[in-house]
RNA sequence: CGGGGCGUAGCUCAGCUUGGUAGAGCGCUCGGUUUGGGACCGAGAGGCCGCAGGUUCGAAUCCUGUCGCCCCGACCA
């Protein structure tokens, strides 16, 4: 039976409703498909599960085509395992955590990691039992910072998540590119535009890590490509390293009166007006070395104030630097740190001072430098380069500062923003830099869960070892917003056929009983080929309502049967093309069935 | 957590400056007219004006506090 528009629970609205803003909220909630419940929480209508049944099922069809097998696991869990692995207190206010009556502890899963780990630990023992690849098809939950852009970054919210497990390397990486290659199946058959970059693995340690990201300006990322093919989110970005330049020859570092230079720009204005290059070029803040004072506390509390080095026309890029110094937090110096540091000179700070290195130290990292204080270069820094830069002396710069000879960095780090025009490390050309929501992410987990959790099985010698494990996750209800968010226009949401609602919808345009019948036999006649109907039969709305709402709702195939019934016609509309076409009413059940 | 904005009918909003019986459009119900692009007429239902204090003869409106929500940023396996 079709499905009867006058009987759907729904109810689609005029207006746009006052808290969304992104289009794909926006739609989702015009046309009925969710409804808010609480700051990312959403309750799903009747259509919105169906698109959302959609995109699962093929997400289950690609699942079950490498092997994996899906499972069920509860969003309600205990502590304990959580507790185990550290990421109880690692995830800090990021989870919802809850008490039962006697007051023990447990948490709405954000993921589910280490419920699979134990599990697999409880029922297997030996290598004969891996790989094995195990999913299933959860609500998350995140307490977010703040929630936003409705089904985009929710609070709950549905995922795929897969865990693999397996007792080699070799396997492992099997197992990841099998997962991978499903991915990409999948995305191609939601129709969705994706780029794989290299992630940063983040919180959970782990060898390889991709992201799935869908280009669109309201993405939460920051990724850079090429057109030849290079593509890697920002924070795994590695910076192209220039050849080292000779620097026997090079004239001795002269130190100058630096009056007044609070900026960069202040200091080449000052540069090139008393000390003009003789080579005819003129200072620019790339030839400045730029020395950020930052302060690092690491896990075990304690606090280190580092120096990074970098060319006076980039700025550091925080994401990058915490990244760079994980698991350790970044900020910025303090006050109390420069009091502390009373050799860093605030606005002249550099590595170097006429009473020798400040900062840095010898190629074995030995602090050999007057403060002892780690400094860590941009990787642009090589021997041989020279730089204007603080002098470490109040209203005193230094100009031909040659590194490799006058200073050597503890380290090089991938600290500087990353710019369009910066040169891919894999020599395809030049980076634009993109913007991109990230709708899966496959990533090596290793051994870290299973070590935590004690995972080992028992291998061809029978001796014990630890369980290599993959993760791979997919956002459900996140790519059902992104494929919203891809495909609309003005008059409300187009659906790929692929989850589309419905396969077709038809309207009986007037309220002559002629045009419900015919509409009511094309409808039933559709369900019979396996077509999945709406039939709008709203008896008393006027055809420009239920116009209206066809766009609105964005069934690719709508079907009018109104004034032309009396004549045997009915009309094709092509939501996507907006072309109508007047066919027999006899033909329209044969037309949308014929195989293309 | 920092910055900004908003809480009045199911939805979108006006009213608040200058205190005096709660409003409009859409939606919903009933009757009639209309009938291929969001029709019209008439009659209705529907509100703790976010909450709590205060000022006042009288508060949606003024004051204080508080809660909530939205947006930008920070954060975000």
């Amino acid at each position: 039976m079709p499905t009867r528009l006058s009987q759907l629970f729904v109810r689609t609205l005029r207006e746009d409703p006052a808290d969304a803003e992104v289009t794909s909220h926006r739609l989702l909630v015009r046309g009925g498909y969710i409804r808010r419940q609480a700051p990312g929480v959403f309750a799903w209508l009747p259509l919105g599960l169906k698109v959302r049944r959609k995109i699962e099922a093929i997400i289950r069809q690609e699942m079950e085509g490498i092997g994996a097998q899906e499972v069920h696991f509860p969003a309600l869990l205990p502590r304990e395992p959580y507790e185990t692995s550290g990421r109880w207190t690692k995830y800090g206010d990021g989870i919802f955590r809850l008490k039962d009556r006697k007051g023990a502890d447990y948490l709405l899963a954000p993921t589910h990691e280490e419920v699979f780990t134990m599990l697999v630990k409880d029922l297997y023992g030996s290598y004969k039992d891996l790989p094995l690849s195990i999913y299933q098809i959860q609500d998350k939950y995140r307490d977010e910072a703040r929630p936003r852009a409705g089904l985009l970054r929710g609070r709950e919210f549905t995922m795929k998540d897969a865990y693999s497990f397996d007792y080699t390397d070799a396997g492992l990486e099997q197992s990841y590119q099998n997962q991978r290659d499903a991915y990409e199946r999948i995305f191609q058959r939601l129709g969705l535009e994706y780029v794989i970059v290299n992630a940063d693995s983040g919180l959970m340690g782990g060898a390889r890590s991709e992201e799935f990201l869908h280009p669109t300006p309201i993405g939460e990322d920051t990724f850079v490509r090429t057109d030849g093919g290079y593509a890697a989110n920002v924070e795994a970005f590695r910076t192209v390293v220039p050849e080292s330049i000779p620097f026997e020859s090079a004239a001795d570092a002269t130190v100058f009166d630096s009056p007044e230079t609070p900026t960069i720009a202040t200091l080449v204005a000052l540069a090139n007006d008393r000390h003009p290059r003789d080579d005819g070029r003129e200072w620019t803040a790339a030839d400045t070395l730029k020395n950020v004072v930052l302060a690092l506390t690491h896990v075990d509390g304690t606090r280190e104030i580092v120096v990074i080095g970098l060319p006076g026309d980039r700025d550091v890029d925080l994401k990058r630097v915490e990244v760079a110094f994980a698991p350790a937090d970044v900020e910025a110096a303090t006050g109390d740190d420069f009091m502390n540091n009373p050799l860093l000179v605030k606005g002249y700070i550099g590595p170097w001072s006429t009473t020798g290195a400040v900062l840095g130290g010898d190629a074995d990292g030995a602090p050999t430098s007057a403060t002892g204080i780690r400094y860590y270069l941009d990787p642009r820094v090589v021997d041989g380069t020279e730089w204007i830069t603080g002098a470490n002396q109040h209203e005193k710069h230094v100009f031909g500062l040659v590194a490799g000879r006058d200073f050597v960095a503890d380290d090089f780090i991938e600290a500087a923003e990353v710019r369009a025009g910066d040169l891919a490390p894999d020599g395809s050309g030049e980076i634009e830099v993109a913007r991109g929501m990230e709708i899966g992410h496959v990533f090596q987990l290793g051994r870290f869960f299973a070590d935590a959790l004690g995972l080992k099985v028992l291998d061809e010698n029978g001796k014990l070892v630890t369980v290599t494990m993959g993760s791979y996750g997919i956002g459900v209800t996140r790519i059902m917003a992104v494929i919203a968010e891809a495909n609309n226009d003005d008059r409300g949401l187009i659906w790929p056929e692929a989850v589309s609602p419905f396969d077709v919808h038809v309207i009986a345009a007037t309220k002559e009983p002629l045009t419900h019948e015919i509409a009511e036999r094309i409808a039933t006649d559709l369900e019979a080929t396996g077509r999945d109907v709406l039939l709008d039969d709203r008896p008393k709305v006027s055809p420009g309502v239920k116009f209206g709402d066809a766009e609105l709702l964005g069934v690719h195939t709508i079907v009018i049967v109104g004034r032309g019934a009396v004549d045997g016609n009915a009309e094709l509309w092509d939501r996507s093309t907006g072309e109508r076409q007047t066919v027999p009413v006899d033909s329209v059940v044969d037309m949308l069935t014929a195989p293309r």
